[in-house]
RNA sequence: GGUUGCGUAGCCAAGUGGUUGGGCAGUGGUCUGCAAAACCUCCUACAGCGGUUCGAAUCCGCUCGCAACCUCCA
């Protein structure tokens, strides 16, 4: 059962600049592609970020009714490191392969086990496919005969580059997405580096000629050589989605130049845009900084949940100062639009901490609050209100603060009742159960979030057992007016993280 | 230097031509044996300077500041 089902979904298409209605290519359904993580290193959070507002629309689309086919790549090969393009440079998986001797397909195996970790840890949904660029191998060779028989690529030395210069001035819209212009690839012109294999400085690899020393390599018609690192989410997304599907997304940072060449190979090979709407999540910015891997100056997910990062600021202080859960993270990350650049930062965090066991708790209270009989609905229409408001504006381009702040009216509206600041007699039992399925779904399906508390149902069932026998015991003292006894169980417990809560109905508990 | 975006109260962060977004912190209350939690209250801002408008934080121009991209980046 659903909530609701919003009927017109809005988003913001990178294309074109505008907030467009989405019409899907085929009725009911959702092609979604997704660029995913290069695996030569451990993501850090800022790929998270991207991957958990993804997620978030992947799962928006489907509990409105469609069926998704979402695919996520994998990038084992082609990302190079030093001169892009230059035939010297080293593969960014296979520089790491031989600093540790190991196979390069050891690196790929070690780091996507990490990746997939995490996104676990992180509560995200495993895309439909999850294709490798090194399994598609053959897909991207015939890619790039067509777009040589098409003659928008020329070959070189064994190597195959795509002409961007030929392509620009048959009007092909090429720098469409990025804003960038055939004027200032003229300009460039002047300046052409020492990229002498290349007719243009933006030109870029579709077929690299691998260097003796390179350990990754496959035949192909034009040397043994490796793919280029734009050509595979061309090949990929054309294999599994078609030649025009709905959705294309990835970091704003990939708009230029990956999406951009990846417009240009599909264009170059099947003549028609890839996708109809392409989606671009902004960066997360390490207090105001982006995250960097190459600098040093980023945040590993694991180290965030263990509370172990070091990184210092300028007068030596720590720049997050203890652990934070999983959910606090991606309740974090839910709390800023997926197109505006997000800070990460302790309070930050703290304070997202803080929200999302209020949101928790909250639940909690809805589920066990029943209606007095003959109640008079008089709250119904206001909370309704709210409800429905929380859907139009994830409708309105996934704008999940927005409906995350509908939730905290909700809220606050939830904690009176059950506080009796406002009177249960003005709710009914119908719009009581249509809030907790609001929030329900909200919380688990759309935002993707976890009750944490819930991660281990057995140990908490034993725990609730004993804190029983102990508020009992506690109980009695009260009665008695023995405030050192009631207060020293209540002060020893919040050493341990147990705060309890003296309320009407007796007292309660909650684990920190 | 070029391109794009941003600049919102102590912090994070929505919105956007006319009515309080939200969270965290802080204030004062209610409740409580005292707390905690919860609820209510207060703090009520839109970088600066011009312009358009009956009216702009919101549109336009300029200035300043920040960020991202232009090289690998989610």
């Amino acid at each position: 059962m659903k909530a609701i089902a919003p009927k017109t979904i809005r988003l913001y298409n990178s294309l074109s600049g505008q907030k467009e209605i989405f019409t899907p290519v085929h009725e009911g359904r959702v092609g979604l592609y997704v660029c995913g993580p290069t695996v030569y290193s451990d993501a850090h959070l800022g790929n998270c970020r991207t991957f958990v507002n993804f997620d978030i629309i992947y799962r928006f689309f489907e509990y409105c009714g469609y069926k998704v086919r979402y695919v996520r790549n994998i990038t084992d090969v082609g990302h190079l490191v030093g001169d892009v393009d230059d035939a010297g440079a080293d593969d960014k998986i296979g520089k790491k392969a031989r600093a540790e001797q190991v196979e390069p397909m050891e690196i790929v195996q070690r780091y996507t086990n990490g990746f997939h970790d995490v996104m676990r840890q992180l509560n995200t949904l495993s895309p439909s496919i999850e294709p490798r660029a090194t399994g598609h191998i053959l897909e991207q060779i015939e890619m790039i005969e067509t777009i040589l028989k098409n003659g928008w690529a020329y070959i070189k030395n064994g190597s195959v580059y795509f002409d961007t210069l030929k392509y620009a001035k048959a009007d092909k819209g090429y720098g469409q997405l990025s804003g960038r212009i055939l004027e200032d690839l003229l300009v460039e012109t002047r300046d052409l580096k020492n990229q002498d294999e290349k007719q243009h400085p933006s030109d870029f690899a579709l077929w690299m000629k691998a260097a003796p020393q390179h350990l990754m390599h496959w035949n192909s018609p034009w040397s043994v050589g490796f793919p280029g690192w734009h050509l595979e989410c061309s090949a990929m997304s054309t294999k599994y989605l078609g030649k025009t599907f709905d959705i294309h997304g990835g970091g704003n940072d990939l708009k230029f130049p990956h999406h951009e060449n990846e417009i240009a190979q599909n264009v170059g090979a099947c003549g028609c845009q890839p996708a109809k709407y392409w989606l671009h999540a902004n960066m997360l910015l390490l207090y105001g900084k982006k995250m960097s891997k190459s600098d040093g100056y980023y945040v590993a997910p694991n180290e965030l949940f263990a509370g172990t990062c070091e990184l210092k600021d300028e007068n030596g202080g720590k720049m997050l100062t203890k652990a934070y859960s999983p959910m606090t993270v991606r309740f974090f990350i839910l709390q800023a639009h997926y197109r505006s650049t997000m800070d990460l930062t302790d309070s930050g965090l703290q304070a997202a901490e803080k929200g999302w066991k209020y949101l928790t708790e909250t639940y909690k209270l809805l589920k066990n609050m029943v209606a007095p009989k003959g109640a008079k609905p008089l709250l119904d229409k206001q909370l309704d209100e709210l409800a429905n408001a929380a859907f139009e504006d994830m409708s309105d381009d996934f704008n999940c603060p927005k409906a995350m702040s509908r939730l905290f009216e909700l809220g606050s509206k939830i904690n009176a009742l059950k506080g009796g600041q406002l009177s249960m007699k003005e709710v009914s039992e119908d719009c009581l159960r249509r809030m907790e399925q609001v929030f329900h779904d909200f919380m688990f399906k759309i935002f993707g979030l976890r009750d944490e508390s819930a991660d281990a149902a057995s140990t908490h069932a034993t725990m609730n057992g004993l804190m029983q026998l102990v508020i009992e015991m506690r109980q009695q003292a009260r009665t008695t007016k023995d405030w050192t006894t009631s207060d020293k169980i209540r002060a020893t417990l919040q050493q341990v993280g147990i705060d309890l809560r003296d309320g009407k109905e007796g007292t309660t508990w909650v684990k920190n």
